[in-house]
DNA sequence: TCAGATTTGGCACTAAGTGACATAGCGGTC
DNA sequence: GACCGCTATGTCACTTAGTGCCAAATCTGA
């Protein structure tokens, strides 16, 4: 599918839009810089975006994704804090991917103070949520259509949603420092306390 | 105070605004369209708001916040059903609170279509989400800074979201018709399931 | 009624975003 | 390799979103 080459230009221009956004502020970075920054015309920016503040959010989809994409691969037998533990620390392979989750957590750090940077931050959250969807239905053996199944992906990514603002904003305005199994247990214990559904626990084995 | 003059004023345009954009679309919305159905110049409706999609955040903003006021008033003593089916009736007081509910309600119904509406409904829910935070650390006897609040408010604001999405869209899109009680129950149990702090069920009396 | 402060409008301007058409690149086919 | 159709991109003129600046209006209090 060349759907995915699109998205790769996309999140090819989110990268610079980022680090201005970052360096100057989302008022101070024009489209012109942005366009200029990943060498392409203004025209084909706008293309691929509808709004100046939407030029960032396929970084927040990948980062998001990705995490959700790691969830997809969590075994029935598992329960999340172990899971969690066990990948959390090789969810970022690449240098490229490192690089993409050092520029979305500065920029969740500026969610208090520059409203477009919420705004592209919730509306890829709610991309997150519904690819979520998908895999709490899965999990927990129930029809992604299904009212608590919705209920249960808005509630989790809520949370992680919540511990991610916490975390970024204590590390780039305060200054803190997480060692690697402190972000894993935050992010377990508040999945499994806002989860709706029981799907944090290891599931009885059931056929298929 | 006169900041909430300024609010009326927003407010205002805001109905004008959700008016426009649900008869036409935003696309097909223009700014001067807006500052003539209010009555205003465009200058003075570009000093109220950011960007024209902000000009509808005002009508969830206040939607929202009517339902967590409501939530404000909620005794100690009573459990969220109880509470939500006695008072949920009585929310919408005054024939504008009945046009700003429907007029919010048709325009949730169509976040799936329009980006612009969905940006600015989760922007609203985000203040929804923080006024939140104060009635939950008062019910729980807790402190607003407090991350379990936080996570508690995040995770019942969503809850509060799904249904809303779920009702709006059955309503406009598939013309279902809700009674009273059968909103009053889906969002008590949406709440209930969602809240991850023991809020939802009468609290042992304590002083103050 | 006057002074001072705040709010609004007018207008010129910059920047965001679109439409229409030309061009370049990129398989496939002969 | 020359030809073809297809899609992605660029160019440029244009509309609309959004800002800066100053003047007019409106509000406020003595």
């Amino acid at each position: 599918m060349d759907q995915s080459k699109i998205e790769q230009g996309r999140l090819a221009v989110a990268r610079h839009a980022a680090e201005l956004f970052w360096r100057d502020g989302v008022e101070k970075t024009s489209g012109d810089a942005i366009a200029a920054a990943a060498g392409l015309s203004k025209r084909t920016v706008w293309r691929y975006f509808r709004s100046k503040e939407a030029c960032i959010e396929p970084l927040f989809h990948v980062t998001g994704l990705r995490f959700v994409e790691l969830l997809r691969a969590w075994p029935r037998e598992v329960s999340i804090e172990t899971y969690l533990h066990e990948t959390l620390g090789s969810m970022l392979q690449t240098e490229q991917e490192i690089r993409d989750g050092v520029a979305a957590a500065r920029l969740i750090s500026r969610l208090k103070t520059e409203p477009a940077i919420r705004c592209a931050y919730l509306m890829a959250s709610a991309q997150a949520e519904d690819a979520l969807v998908a895999i709490i239905a899965a999990r927990a053996g129930l029809n992604p259509d299904d009212f608590d199944v919705k209920l249960c992906a808005a509630a989790a990514m809520a949370a992680v949603r919540v511990v991610d603002e916490d975390i970024c904003t204590a590390t780039f305005t305060h200054g803190r420092r997480f060692e690697h199994p402190e972000v894993c247990d935050r992010l377990a214990a508040a999945i499994r306390t806002a989860s709706t559904l029981p799907i944090c626990d290891p599931l009885a084995s059931q056929a298929g």
